[in-house]
RNA sequence: CGGGAAGUGGCGCAGUCUGGUAGCGCACUACACUGGGGGUGUAGGGGUCGCAGGUUCAAAUCCUGUCUUCCCGACCA
């Protein structure tokens, strides 16, 4: 993408909203602006960063054998007042009526019409596991919401839905789920420690929240650190194989947020035990038959009887993660985005756009690149080059080549990582080479 | 929902206390210079001061109401 013709319009300053980093410099960087509190549109370089965290979360929810479907944003109120929460979800729960005076709602989440998807069309234990997941926006109306699209009021989000015939079934549905997750977060380029959760308003037993460390974070977490020495990406699940000892390696150590902390079990690790902050990420429920009883999503079991489905959800704050990997990755120069979820792979700077040698080099060596596969984003803007690198270091690409005058006239160019700031000199000839992989 | 702060060209701000022709920096337009870390100069364009009432000869400024946004707390993917 040549800079010239792009939409990317970025900020020397920061819009006085903005308080916390990852606010900062996603409005900074052109990737969102806001368009009421807690709702956001999201320009191009944001929109790329989204697409990229989507596909990694679709990725691993697909390798984990969840189907992905596609549920509408706006509801009708039969189902929650037949699961009983459209009373309890309160004013979080954005009420809509439509033009005839039926009482709609823009879903804040989707347990009741997954189940009755489900209800209609499986009637035997056969069809069972299934696990069904979208990605879709969802609206609660939070009381304050803050932090850019850390707490937004709309967010997207993956959610998945898992429907097994008893428990021990359901219990390997949500180990897939938890190894699916540390996977995910891997590859997003973030570290997210599972913690016990409170199952809060959805209910239920058995839940873990993902927490990426940030010193921003919301949330106070203890942690043993011994979770430095666990690599998530080490667990490459064939289907059948039993899950149990991942889970049970990774839920070995002590881990626990500020109100499931207990300092009498957390002493057993003393001397490891870290203290921070964190943000969460992603969170997973089994809550057996509280959604699947009063609903009636019941098949019948290899003796005829009809039993209610244990479930379990399964969520992923995708709109969050991309503030969240900022709040993780970032130094006072702008984003250090991980390579894995960057909106372009390089940025290439044309210093002396007036020099027509160093140009025909610039537009030669970003053809190569395009053609190579390498997603580049070439500033061929006629502005000066402190403003380029200035912009660059801003929207934080992993590698940025600059290329001016001067080192043409040796047939090199710098290469500079935007994590390490390590910067080399590389040869035209075998730059594109060596950043096609 | 309790407490606090702020709304003035696209962005960051001053002016409000003490009413008297709306200002600065950045950005933008044109031209010239410059060209390896947001460079320099000259000349320009752009604002019913959040909105609605009120006081006054006169309101960005004083009064009343209202909307919006942000921060702290309680609540949450």
């Amino acid at each position: 993408m040549r800079l010239s013709r792009y939409f990317l319009p970025t900020l020397k300053e920061t819009p006085a909203e903005a308080q916390i980093a990852s606010h900062r410099l996603m409005l900074r960087a052109g990737m969102i602006r806001q368009g009421a509190a807690g709702i956001y549109s999201w320009l191009p370089l944001g929109h790329r960063v989204l697409r990229k965290i989507e596909n990694i979360v679709r990725e691993e929810q697909d390798r984990a054998g969840a189907f992905e479907v596609l549920m509408p944003t706006i509801q009708s109120s039969d189902l929650w007042v037949e699961s009983g929460r459209y009373d309890d979800y309160g004013k979080e729960m954005l009420r809509i009526e439509d033009r005839h005076g039926r009482k709609m709602l823009y879903g804040p989440t989707n347990e009741e019409m997954i189940t009755d998807i489900f209800r209609r069309e499986v009637k035997s234990y056969k069809d069972l596991p299934k696990n069904l997941y979208h990605i879709q926006w969802k609206f609660r109306d939070e009381i304050r919401p803050r932090f850019g699209v850390m707490r937004g009021r709309e967010f997207l989000m993956k959610d998945a839905y898992s429907f097994d015939l008893d428990t021990e079934s359901a219990v390997r549905s949500y180990n897939a789920m938890f190894v699916a997750y540390l996977r995910t977060f891997a590859r997003l380029g973030v570290r997210a420690i599972p913690m016990r959760a409170d199952t809060g308003p959805i209910g239920g037993d058995l839940s873990h929240e993902f927490i990426v460390l940030a010193e921003t974070g919301e949330s106070e977490v203890f942690f043993d650190q011994g979770f430095n020495d666990f690599d998530p990406m080490a667990t490459q699940p064939e289907s059948g194989t039993d899950l149990q000892p991942i889970v049970d390696q990774w839920t070995s150590l002590y881990a626990a947020t500020e109100e499931m902390h207990d300092p009498s079990k957390a002493a057993k690790t003393s001397d490891r035990l870290v203290q921070g902050r964190g943000i969460e990420v992603g969170h997973i429920f089994f809550f057996g038959d509280k959604y699947s009883k009063p609903m009636k999503a019941e098949v019948q079991n290899a003796e005829g009887a009809s039993v209610a489905v244990q479930m379990g959800s399964y969520g992923i704050g995708v709109s969050r993660l991309a503030g969240a990997i900022i709040e993780a990755s970032h130094d006072a120069n702008g984003i250090i985005w991980p390579e894995s979820v960057a909106p372009f792979k390089v940025g290439l700077m044309n210093l002396t756009p007036k020099d027509a040698d160093c140009t025909k080099a610039c537009d030669q060596l970003y053809s190569d690149l395009c053609k190579a596969g390498v997603e580049v984003l070439f500033d061929d803007r006629a502005v000066g080059a402190g403003a380029k690198f200035a912009n660059m270091d801003l929207i934080g690409l992993p590698w940025q080549i600059a290329l001016g005058s001067r080192g043409i006239k040796n047939g090199i160019a710098e290469l500079k990582n935007r994590a390490t700031g390590e910067k080399q000199e590389v040869d035209l000839a075998t730059i594109v080479a060596k950043l096609a992989n």
